[in-house]
DNA sequence: TTGCTCCTCACGTCACGTGAGGTGGC
DNA sequence: TTGCTCCTCACGTCACGTGAGGTGGC
């Protein structure tokens, strides 16, 4: 199960889960990711797994979730007493956080395709602009269409 | 162009961005986004149109920009003497921002699927259970394929 | 008039970042 | 041996949250 796999430092569970060690040390300070010990120098040494539980940790932070969320979590099955009723509970968590990511997704996507509308205007009306960039030319600027601008344009090329 | 439109309270901005009085003070602090006056009463009165601008801010947040990056992408124009070099370095900054929410994007959708699956585990086979949450009594399961577990499953449901 | 919201400090919190001074490991 | 990383405090930082005590506005 890979339980029996040789320790793994701290060095390359920072690589593989893309974070920082002060960030592992502070998970394991409110008790999400332990080591499995120490090397004789006072290293932690971690199950060669732990990277991958680590990644997880990181994931769910990015989309959004507190470590508190997250210790919620991990901590549900072993706080109930029959798996039935833990697994009720969980699915339900689970679909918070689906639901959550869903909106998350919705709204990346549409900051996205909005700041690549905005370069696209940049690209197609701006790079050959030969004036200063002042409030008045650009509001007159007959080089871009004025009422289809995508909404991040707007504010940040001050046309509001 | 709704620079004339007649001001909205602090009130209404929270409404439509979604935030909290207390973000759009704090914004107020660092510069992100002023009131155009005060009532009589003292309360904070926007245009009509920073509405917009404040979910643009609490959207590239949620984006993971930080303020600072925020702020810069408000700067840039402003700070630059010509138009073609500001459109210039504003696409890069924006290519640079949408590149970070395409890898953001696919997290997201990896993380989604893979707490999708784990509902799916449960509701197939853990919610029928009678055994107590155990991790031999798991991990001796025959109702879950053990070889095609999502990692977000194996890890909440302690199988690592 | 009653409530709910807004106002301004100001301290608290969450999730780490960042030195300071010292040791480990290839 | 030289560097780079790790170790442990401990204070700093970012982006707000949360009362405390007082006023505004429908």
């Amino acid at each position: 199960m890979g339980a029996e796999d040789k320790p793994v430092t701290l060095r390359e569970m920072v690589k593989r889960a893309r974070t920082t060690a002060r960030t592992v040390r502070f998970y394991e300070e409110v008790g999400l990711l332990c080591p499995v010990g120490r090397s004789k120098g006072g290293h932690r040494l971690y199950r060669a797994a732990d990277a991958e539980k680590l990644e997880l940790i990181a994931e769910l932070r990015v989309a959004g979730c507190s470590l508190e969320q997250i210790r919620t979590l991990f901590a549900l099955k072993h706080s109930r007493r029959d798996a039935r009723r833990a697994s009720g509970e969980l699915q339900g968590l689970l679909a918070q956080r689906i639901d959550e990511l869903k909106h998350r997704l919705s709204l990346l996507t549409r900051l996205r395709d909005d700041l690549g509308a905005s370069v696209a205007v940049l690209q197609s009306a701006c790079a050959q602009c030969k004036h200063p960039p002042g409030e008045e030319l650009c509001a007159a600027c007959t080089d871009i269409d004025h009422d289809h601008l995508p909404r991040s344009f707007r504010w940040i090329w001050e046309l509001i």
